[in-house]
DNA sequence: CCTGTTTTCGCCTCAGAGTCGATAACCTGC
DNA sequence: GCAGGTTATCGACTCTGAGGCGAAAACAGG
């Protein structure tokens, strides 16, 4: 550091995790109870402060570790910053809000004062978390019809009826699985395993096992009102 | 305030603007030349500390209503937040990045130190502002294409051809101007204001001039992969 | 009335969504 | 091991809305 001071005020700064998960057929959202005040007994977002040489995300990864194994983070993504200044009785605190997504295979062995809760049944939450969860249900939702985040919250290896379970939990409405199937693929999102579903109770045709094919956030042209002229060959391109 | 002392650490805190722009045809983006250090001499995003009792938006307008008049920010969004520990020399600072949009048909009257400067021709800017720019360039791009921002960035009243050329030199690259008046139609997005423009010069069919419809964010929903069953009639709602 | 410019319209193609039925793959019970 | 029930998968078809393209229409000016 050097240059002489910096001319800005502080502020204490605090940064919160919206981890989703589909449990049990509906979109849930990782509460803790508070213990103490303000607002004891409230259940509030997962988060903290932010250590003097780390990052927002490596501060959030910190306070995570003690919810739930970081490893089963599969997308963390920056959502917003809230800066009302009486949003915490103590004092002014800033706060930047994350989505973080946990794919429903996975069963994070949670502390007792921590439990997941269906984002349709909210209990009343401390501060002004209930604008973070918004905010992040807003997110996914919209990006789960022109990305292929779902991969992140969906298990490993899924069945399309599995799928289809999953992304209507997320966006709190059924689709079709045949439609889903459909887009899916022509999109090149998901591919099949190779493999079987162990046939289970009742008989029936074993389904298919699928995958995605990418882990890593792609982009769907959303319908482009107007795309560049042609992709390929007519020059133009000019920038970056 | 009340309930004991904030537990988190504080930081200086920082509100930075990309104010967007089309002049004269390119987009272009609002800097100001630092007078000193750091980063004497570079090019820097307008914004500054935050006050003490402002929110960060309102902290935001108070800066940039010494480089432009508030009133002619026609869309002002939060973009991200960065938290790079050395992005400032002079020791860390958390920075907030807000997207601005300007219509072409206003003229601030600029400070000397003040300048626009088009999007793909950027000099070297001061401390990690670069991040900030390319953030809120392609967040401009993406809602394009799926909401009605473009008001924020054209004038209050246009031919297709003026809309043309401000949405192509937003996205970066040329449009049909028949394809954009149908899409932004059928969209219910602009609508004739029964007026004509002036023929000018070089004859031809005056065109008819149009106006967005509405001036706050509508979402135009973006080919949803699997929608609502039906909109109306047939039950099966469900949640909310 | 001819020319140049801009708007407007029609036609074509393509992708997504929904429906239906045929077929495949498995179970259970006899 | 075979018949019948159950579930999954796939293809064919249709409908609708969007984008691409080009021709025709509307209009000002000479």
């Amino acid at each position: 550091m050097s240059a002489g001071p910096v001319p800005f005020p502080a502020y204490p700064h605090e940064v919160l995790a919206v981890v989703l998960s589909v449990r049990g057929d509906t979109l849930s959202v990782l509460l803790w109870r508070r213990s103490q005040a303000p607002h004891a007994g409230r259940w509030a977002l997962p988060g903290g402060g932010v250590e003097p040489r780390l990052r927002l995300r490596e501060a959030l990864s910190r306070h995570l570790a003690t919810k739930v194994d970081v490893r089963e983070i599969a997308w963390l993504e920056q959502v917003a910053t809230h800066s009302r200044v009486d949003r915490d009785p103590r004092g002014r605190v800033l706060a930047t809000g994350y989505l973080a997504l946990i794919p429903p295979d996975t069963e994070p062995a949670l502390p007792n004062d921590t439990s997941w809760f269906p984002v349709t049944q909210l209990p009343r939450l401390a501060f002004d978390h209930h604008y973070f969860v918004e905010a992040a249900v807003e997110r996914l939702r919209a990006k789960l019809s022109y990305t292929n985040i779902g991969f992140a919250l969906a298990p490993s290896e899924f069945t399309i009826q599995r799928l289809r379970e999953v992304v209507s939990a997320a966006l709190g409405y059924d689709v079709a699985p045949t439609n889903l199937h459909r887009v899916m693929t022509r999109r090149g999102m998901i591919e099949p395993t190779g493999a079987r579903s162990v046939p289970g109770q009742g008989g029936g045709r074993p389904a298919a096992l699928y995958r995605f094919r990418e882990r890593t956030l792609e982009i769907t042209d959303p319908f482009a009102v107007l795309r560049p002229p042609k992709a390929d060959s007519s020059a133009r391109a000019g920038t970056s």
